[in-house]
DNA sequence: CCCTCAAATATCCTATAGGAAAGAGGTCAG
DNA sequence: CTGACCTCTTTCCTATAGGATATTTGAGGG
C-alpha cells in the first residue's frame, strides 16, 4: 500500500478529474444527505454561486444526474429533485431488482471464490454498524443522518459486491441506475433501517450459498432477500395510511 | 390519427425540448449511420460550429451520449468515438442481454394480451424489409446503409416493445442502455443483417410463445434467440480472424 | 370574495470572449 | 542521424453578458 509519495499528486489527480465531476460529487452527496422535500427547484445559477464556479460545470452535472433519476428537468423551467416513488412504481422498482440483481447473483455464482472473502467483510461491517443502530434504537435516542447514511451505505455494498463479482461492466453500470432509485426509496418508506437484523440474516444466508458452490443457490437466496424486502416495504406503506 | 391540426405546433414542440435535445438526437443519429472509426476526436467547437449552436449545448448533448458509452471523455482532452467492443466484452454484453431481456420478457408475460398485437405488426416489418434485405443480396448489390439502418431499427423495435411490455420503467431505461451496446457490436461484428432469416424465425418463435399463454414460454424462447444470436457472433468473429 | 389581467422579478437558455492545457512540428545540440 | 526542447496552433474549460421565458405579485373588474 503505497500512501501519496507526493503529496500533491492526489490534489492534482482530483484536479485533472475536471470540475464538473466535483460538482457532480457534491450535488449527489447534498440530495443523498439533505432530504430535499420533492419538487424543490435547484436553481443552475445559485449552486454555481454557493460553490464559486460557473453554470456550465453545474449544468454538466445536472444531466448527468437526470439520469440517474435523482432530479428531473423540464425544458425553459429548470430542474427540480425529482418526486417520491408513487405506489405502483414501488412494485416496479422490485420487479426490476428481482430482474438485474438476481441475474447478476447467478452470473457472481461463477466467480465465487474470489467474491467470498470480500462480502465476508462486508457483512461484517453490516453487522457491526447494526449493531450501533440496535442500541441508538434501545436507548430511544433519535438516529442521525450520519448513522443512516452509513448504514444505508454498507447495506447497499453488499449488494454491489455482487454486481462486482459478475465482472461484468455492462451489469455494473445499471447497478448504478438502480442504487440511486433504490436511495429514493427508502427516503420514502420510512423502514429500511428497522429491519437492520433481517437484512442481516438475509445477506448471510447469501453469503452462505456462495460458499456452499451451488450454482443456483446464491440466485434463490438473492430473489428470497428482495422479496422479503418487498414486504416489508409494503407493510411500512399500508401502515402509512 | 389526427394530423398536426396546427401547422406550427410540431416545430414549436420540438423548440420546446429544447435545443440539448435536438442536439443529441442530431450527434446520435450521426454516430449511428456514419460509420465514424472508433477514437475519432469529436470537437465541441466543430460540432456547434456545423450545428449552428453555441457550444454550450453541444456540452451537454455529449455528457448524455456519454453515459450510453457510444463516446468517451478524458479530461482536458475531449470526446472521442468510443472503441469497439473487446472479445471479452462481446460476452458480457450477452450475458447482459439474457439477464435483462430475459427477465423482461418473463414480465411482459403478464401483459401479453396488450403486447401481442404489436409484436405481431413488428414482426411484418421486420419480415417484410428482410425479403428487401435478401433480394439485394440475391443480387449481389452492397447494401446501403439506410437500408442497413432501417433492418436494424426494425429488428431492435421488436426486442424494444416487449421492454414497453413490462410496463416497467425501469426496465425501459435500462434498455436503451443496452441498445447503444448492441448497436455498437453491429458495427464491429459483421453478421446482424445476414442472419436476417434466422431472426425473423426466433422472433416468430418468441411471438407464438407470447400467444400461447404459458407463463414460462416467452422467456424460454428469448433466452433462446439471446443465445442463437451470441453463437452466431462468434462464428463472425472466429471467421475474422 | 374570486377571477382575470398585467407588470416586475427571477431564472433559464444561448452566445461570445479569454485563459490554460495538450498536441504537432520544427530546430538545435549531441 | 537521433533525441530533446521549444514554439505555435488547436482545442478544451471557465467566466460573463444579453435575450427569452416562466413565475409571482399586485391591482382592477365582475
Amino acid at each position: 500500500m503505497s500512501e501519496t509519495v507526493y503529496p500533491l499528486a492526489g490534489v492534482a489527480a482530483l484536479e485533472r478529474r475536471g470540475l464538473r465531476d466535483r460538482v457532480y460529487d457534491l450535488v449527489l452527496d447534498m440530495l443523498m444527505t439533505a432530504d430535499l422535500a420533492p419538487g424543490t427547484r435547484l436553481s443552475i445559477d445559485a449552486i454555481a454561486r454557493d460553490l464559486r464556479v460557473s453554470p456550465t460545470p453545474v449544468r454538466e452535472a445536472l444531466v448527468q444526474l437526470e439520469r440517474t433519476g435523482l432530479v428531473v428537468r423540464e425544458a425553459l423551467k429548470g430542474y427540480r429533485v425529482a418526486p417520491p416513488l408513487a405506489a405502483e412504481h414501488l412494485e416496479a422498482l422490485f420487479d426490476a431488482r428481482l430482474v438485474l440483481e438476481g441475474g447478476a447473483t447467478d452470473l457472481a455464482a461463477r466467480h465465487a471464490d474470489g467474491l467470498v472473502p470480500r462480502l465476508e467483510q462486508a457483512l461484517a461491517d453490516h453487522i457491526a454498524i447494526s449493531h450501533v443502530v440496535d442500541e441508538a434504537v434501545d436507548l430511544g435516542e433519535k438516529l442521525s443522518v450520519g448513522l443512516i447514511r452509513d448504514y444505508f451505505a454498507v447495506d447497499w455494498n453488499f449488494h454491489h459486491l455482487i454486481f462486482e463479482g459478475t465482472q461484468n461492466p455492462f451489469l455494473l453500470d445499471m447497478s448504478e441506475a438502480i442504487s440511486t432509485r433504490v436511495h429514493r426509496m427508502r427516503q420514502t418508506v420510512k423502514s429500511g433501517v428497522s429491519d437492520a437484523d433481517d437484512a442481516v440474516l438475509e445477506h448471510g444466508a447469501i453469503l452462505e450459498a456462495f460458499r456452499s458452490g451451488e450454482k443456483d443457490a446464491p440466485g434463490r437466496a438473492m430473489r428470497d432477500h428482495i422479496e422479503r424486502v418487498r414486504e416489508r416495504a409494503r407493510r411500512d406503506v399500508a401502515a402509512d395510511s
